[in-house]
DNA sequence: ACCACCAGTCGTACGCCGTATAGGAATCGC
DNA sequence: GCGATTCCTATACGGCGTACGACTGGTGGT
């Protein structure tokens, strides 16, 4: 708050004629964020619109990274979310599936890119406390820790793990998890 | 740190002699509940394990609500998490995966039931600010805002699903996600 | 018996924070 | 002209995390 105000060059305490309160303001921030985004009309292809859809909203929430630490305490439902459950549930159309089906769907994509967002943060706010660090370092460091554990004879599949040194970028793995969830769903709704 | 020091009754100061400072506590506390959750031996049902891991890690991070709002920010990995990391990726031997690909399956199983403990707060978060109605009066008020949108011909879809006014439980939801994510990751590791 | 040491605690104080309360200045409708 | 409305400011309160320094009880060494 006291914060904002200095930034917007005023008293802290004028915002509480715009605001009622620290939390009212995120309420607000969260849901202009909401607003940003945007989701596409449906093509015709619902694989492409769900995961079209999931990109924007790791994205998104990758842009704006104080929104993942809010997000567990704060409701969202706010009136920006809800174009984008009716164009997400307009894309399962014509599948032969119920409305409830559809949401399903929808809950389940959603907290897919949920959960990685989460997780993406946690990993960047790693990389930003190492950042006097090269990647090859890092990477150095990874694998000794692999040689460690192989020598003291412990957890041997992650001894494994960590002495190959390479993962999947945060692309990849963001959309090797996807593909697989909506593989499942595909082929539940096929079914 | 002074609300602990109070229920442990003696002065905000003493804690410092045991821990460096209020974030070196919360990161022994997320440590602390990490250890309580424990990884059972593989079963020789990679499914069944991995299922089984993904519940008792929602059901941990459920118990301890305040996990789920530090987790953003905080840096996992601590000792308690390698071994779990280790009986997962034994759950996924014999099927003919690099340890590479059964991590990054872990890795979206992983993200899925993450996501999901954050948005089961938001929803409990929700009904602890709401627990003056029953949940039948939730329901119709759910149920008035579909009709309400049908009326105003805003988002069909949604007045749709809201009229209808029944929704899978948690429980179902959390198993239904879960069920089609492993069921594509199953598809991946057959082809 | 003495002392040095150390684990553990406490009191005080500083600089943050969100915000309750009261009041001041500019602008508008009439 | 004047009351109402809009927007802002000043001051103050109670909370927070924690730096700093002092205190206490017990231990081991001599």
């Amino acid at each position: 708050m006291r914060r904002v105000a200095r930034d917007l060059g005023v008293s802290p305490m004028a915002l509480y004629w715009h605001v009622a309160s620290k939390d009212d303001l995120l309420r607000l921030m969260v849901d202009a964020v909401e607003g940003e985004i945007s989701i596409p009309e449906p093509s015709g292809d619902w694989r492409a619109d769900l995961t079209n859809t999931a990109h924007q909203y790791r994205e998104t929430l990758l842009r704006h990274g104080w929104m993942t630490s809010l997000i567990a305490h704060r409701r969202s439902l706010g009136p920006n979310e809800l174009p984008h459950i009716e164009n997400s549930l307009a894309a399962l159309d014509h599948l032969g599936v119920t409305i409830r089906q559809a949401f399903n769907v929808l809950m389940a994509v959603e907290t897919y890119y949920l959960g990685f967002a989460i997780r993406e943060q946690q990993e960047l706010a790693t990389e930003r406390a190492n950042n006097h660090m090269t990647p090859r370092q890092v990477r150095n460091a990874i694998v000794g820790e692999g040689v460690r554990l192989r020598t003291e004879n412990l957890y041997p599949r992650v001894a494994e793990l960590f002495e190959q040194g390479t993962f999947l970028t945060r692309d990849e793995r963001f959309d090797f998890g996807l593909a697989r969830l909506l593989d499942g769903i595909q082929a539940d709704l096929q079914a």
